[in-house]
Order: C-alpha cells, then sequence, then structure tokens
DNA sequence: AATTTTATTAAGAATTTTTCTTATTAAGAA
DNA sequence: TTCTTAATAAGAAAAATTCTTAATAAAATT
C-alpha cells in the first residue's frame, strides 16, 4: 500500500539522476504530498500542507518543483498551461492544439464531438467539454 | 460570407434582448473582432485591435464582456477557467470534472485514452492530452 | 573526510493578469 | 424627452506567478 508512495519516490530519484538533477528534501516532499493527495492541489495548498514538515520552504520552490516535474513528465498539469484567459467564437465541435512553446492555438476540427462515458454526466450539470492536446507546435520545432 | 457575421451578431442582439441585457457598441464590436479572429485572442489582443475603433475601450469592459459571453454560451474559453494552476501525480488514464463554482476536480477513470483523430499527431510533438469537463459539480446544484 | 563546484533554495521584490471601486455614461423604458 | 439603471472607463487593488540575489547544500573531486 505505502510501499507504491516509496516505489514512485525512487522512481523519481531515478530521474532527478539520469537528468543530473539534485535530489532535494523539497523535491521529495512536494512530490510525496501531491501523490498522497486525491485534490488536484494549487501550489499554496501543497505550501499550507508542507510548511510544518519544512519551515523555511518557499512558495517559489513549490511553483518551480512543479514546473520542473510537469515538465519531465512526473506529474500531469490540470490546468491549461495558458498564462491568459483565451477566446473562441467558433462553436461548432473542434479541439485546441496548444503549443506551449509559442503559445499558439491551432484548431483541430472534427465531424463529431467525441464520445465519452456516460458516467461525466453523473457528476453534474456539464457545461462544455475542453480538450486540448498540448505539445510543441511544428513550427517551434524547426527553430530548435 | 459576411453575412454570417451578420447573422451571428443578430443571433447575439436576440440573446441579449432576451436576458435583458443591453446591447452595447461594446459588446458588439468585441464579439465582432473575436468572430472574424482564428488567433483564439487573449483580452489584450482584442484591446488592441479594438482601441482604434472605440478610441476609450477599457480592458475591463473586455475582460467582463468575454466573461458574460463565455457564461451565456456565445463563445467558448479556451483557457481552464481554473484560477489556479492545479497539480496531479495520477498518470493513469483519467480526465477531469470541473466544477466551476467551488473548483472541486473530480477524476473520470477511463479504460484506454480517448481515441483521437490521426491529424492530432501532425500539429507538432504532442506532450500531453487534456480533456476538461467543465460544469457544477453535484454538491453546488443541491445548494442552491 | 574535507574541499570544491554549482544547482537549488529562501526571501522578498517585481511582474503579470485579472478584478474591484466609484463616478460617469448611455440604453431602453416610460 | 425624461427617467431608471445596467454598463462602462479609469485607475486602484488584488491575486497569482516569476524574477533577483545571496545563501545553502548536493554530489563530485580531492
Amino acid at each position: 500500500m505505502g510501499n507504491q508512495l516509496e516505489e514512485k519516490v525512487k522512481e523519481l530519484k531515478k530521474i532527478c539522476k539520469d537528468k543530473n538533477m539534485r535530489i532535494t528534501d523539497q523535491r521529495i516532499e512536494i512530490f510525496k504530498e501531491l501523490f498522497q493527495s486525491k485534490e488536484h492541489p494549487d501550489a499554496e495548498m501543497l505550501f499550507y500542507k508542507l510548511k510544518s514538515r519544512i519551515p523555511n520552504l518557499s512558495l517559489d520552490t513549490i511553483y518551480r518543483t512543479l514546473d520542473t516535474f510537469a515538465e519531465l513528465g512526473v506529474i500531469f498539469r490540470v490546468d491549461s498551461q495558458l498564462q491568459r484567459a483565451r477566446f473562441d467564437a467558433d462553436l461548432t465541435p473542434h479541439y485546441h492544439f496548444i503549443c506551449t512553446k509559442c503559445g499558439t492555438i491551432a484548431d483541430i476540427h472534427v465531424d463529431e464531438n467525441i464520445m465519452l462515458p456516460e458516467d461525466i454526466y453523473k457528476m453534474g450539470d456539464v457545461k462544455n467539454i475542453n480538450l486540448q492536446i498540448c505539445g510543441i507546435c511544428k513550427h517551434c520545432l524547426e527553430e530548435k
């Protein structure tokens, strides 16, 4: 049970080692806290929870670490990594490819909306379905 | 061609009337600008473009109007309406139901990832797929 | 084990995005 | 035309995130 956590931490340590990243208390504790949480916490929630264990922890470290982890693919960011609110007046069924480098958003038009499990509608009153495919666009890939 | 815009503006005006909302120049021009744009603009991009047509336009009005339109379902917001970055260490295939009222995020686990059209992978280097179902959760619905 | 190198951190300032406050304006009703 | 009040402009304020700099500590080297 709790071994799953240890296993995951071990994995994380290996990834850090492989990437020549240092294994710090902050990194380990932030990961542990997030892994054990089921509430999809934000930086401040983690900060509050970890403050007792790491008294001089700074919020900036949490932001930085979460960014690093998300970049590594060790954790998932639930929010769209868009720094600003973006809008679209096109209401026909389509999704978005978001380039995380240049911020360009491209439409992916489809014949009809993806089929989703019925369970979704049991969660509450569904207002909209937002499918974002994040990555690096062709243009940015060529620049590299 | 350009008639599609006029048609859409007519629709918008009707919706405003039905909802006892005033039909202001600002609202019409913001909608027109967004509808004609294919770049999924943010508030500032719209502000810059509209400034010449409406010299004393304020950025606040744009934010307010876009919010109103999104609420009405007249436009779509591409970013997640999460005000803060939120994270998840669970990497098994699942999606998120986000309550736009209380901010709770609930997991929707699925057997496997949704099938997406191949076209997606032609857009660039896909890093992750983020499916957010937004709405009002059961708990909030009962409170009302 | 001690020393060195340098990545990471803490602290707080700064920046960025968005929202709020208040007086003014103008849409639509009377 | 006048009246009512929703919507706006302007700028202040708030909220979230990132940056700057000096200090710390991880891990490589001696």
